[in-house]
DNA sequence: ACAAAAGTGTTGTGTTTACACCCATGT
DNA sequence: ACATGGGTGTAAACACAACACTTTTGT
């Protein structure tokens, strides 16, 4: 190998925004840090990334290690790297976002976590390191990017009404939308598949249920077309 | 330090794609390498952070050393970190990209380089380590980015025509705009100072001059300004 | 019968696109 | 006088925003 010794000071770990979506909110993923420096702080899942590993397995392996889960929607956000940001070291980091559908999860603390739980992302003012900063910029990404990708699908369940679809485009966003257009546009959009299947032992007129058309939407991207809302 | 010595078996770097746009042509700067892995093959200059180096500083050095530019518009794009990505060991690289002004810019090779022009971005095929990959996905987010930030100006001499821009345009996102749409739509930005200057000697008509109104630009956005083309 | 959420259209406003000719300068 | 790029307006199509009432179910 030829490159010097100097440059194995450093640490590299990643970082782990787990979305989720419960109750009309938007929620993530934290753990309360069983070891200093943080000790009973909230943090971001996260774990130093192994030499013969493959950078984007690390929040794949940390996530599975969460929740059990794989194959759900996970993607780079930024990388961090302050000199300072770590107290105990030199330590980069990069920050990865996943969406899962949070229904019927139980998310087990694992290593040096004593408590994992859900948060309301509005109400979070602090958390350890940088890791307010990092939710915030992984926060950004999504608010952007659930506007022009389908991704909004992943934190539902398979099958959903349209006023749950809203309700998540309204706590991503932050903002309320008009039900009418909302409607109008989804369904211009042909990404919808029409379940022909109503909610049961509602209080009230029962919504159809819909689900995303992924084949379809594929399909038509691959022809030009552009997911917009 | 707490973390245990296995971590610091990787190596870090960034690479920098440095955009410059001269003759109507969007072009990179690249380096020749004069060392292996890769001798005498077309890659992205880059560096090893140093220890105790805030990562966003290490692509500033390597441009600074290149161009001898400070101060010019630097962001991240994303990290790569592949196992194998680098044949001499585990290195794991920030991609940032730049947009400078070519114009009068004198380019010298450094360190372990032979040799450093600018290379048409459209006629690149191929370049060392995974750089190409590097370069599409730092190309990508310029097409996105310069639509709706306005960074396209940091190519541009401080006083440029409209004509200068719409050719700008139409190299970055790779596709032809209609002339009398186009400055419609940039003018009613209202981010443009007319200098009341005009182009000399010209064999035609010559065309007015613009700057870019960074403090109207910025003033505007605090009001909820957003700038789209 | 009441409460609660589902579902549904129209109209005005603003934005985007398509398109062709005259103007000022250098040679 | 000719070649070269600079500069300008209008109309049609489309997208977006604002807005209120009826329907279906459970209690």
């Amino acid at each position: 190998m030829s490159i010097g010794n100097t440059f194995f000071k450093t640490a590299f770990s990643v970082d782990n925004v787990i979305f989720g979506f419960d109750q009309s909110l938007l929620k993530i993923l934290l753990i309360k840090r069983a070891e200093r420096p943080f000790k009973d702080e909230w943090a971001l899942p996260g774990d130093l990334v192994y030499p013969d590993e493959h950078l984007d397995n690390a929040p794949k392996r940390v996530l599975k290690e969460l929740t059990g889960l794989e194959n759900v929607f996970l993607e780079q956000v930024a990388t961090f790297g302050k000199v300072d940001r770590h107290p105990k070291g030199r330590v980069i980091t990069v920050a990865y976002y996943s969406l899962v559908n949070s229904a019927n999860l139980n998310p087990k603390a694992y290593s040096f976590a004593e408590d994992i739980a859900w948060h309301e992302v509005s109400k979070i003012t602090t958390l350890a390191f940088d890791h307010k900063l990092i939710m915030d910029r992984c926060l950004e990404t999504l608010k952007s990017k659930v506007r022009s990708q389908p991704i909004g699908f992943e934190l539902l369940p398979q099958k959903f009404t349209l006023s749950e679809l809203q309700d998540l485009y309204e706590a991503v966003l932050g903002k309320s939308l008009d039900k009418r257009n909302f409607r109008k546009k989804i369904m211009s959009l042909g990404v919808l598949l029409d379940q022909e299947e109503y909610q049961q032992g509602v209080a009230h007129r029962p919504a159809k249920l819909f689900q995303f058309d992924r084949l379809r939407y594929e399909d038509a991207k691959s022809r030009g077309f552009i997911f917009e809302i």
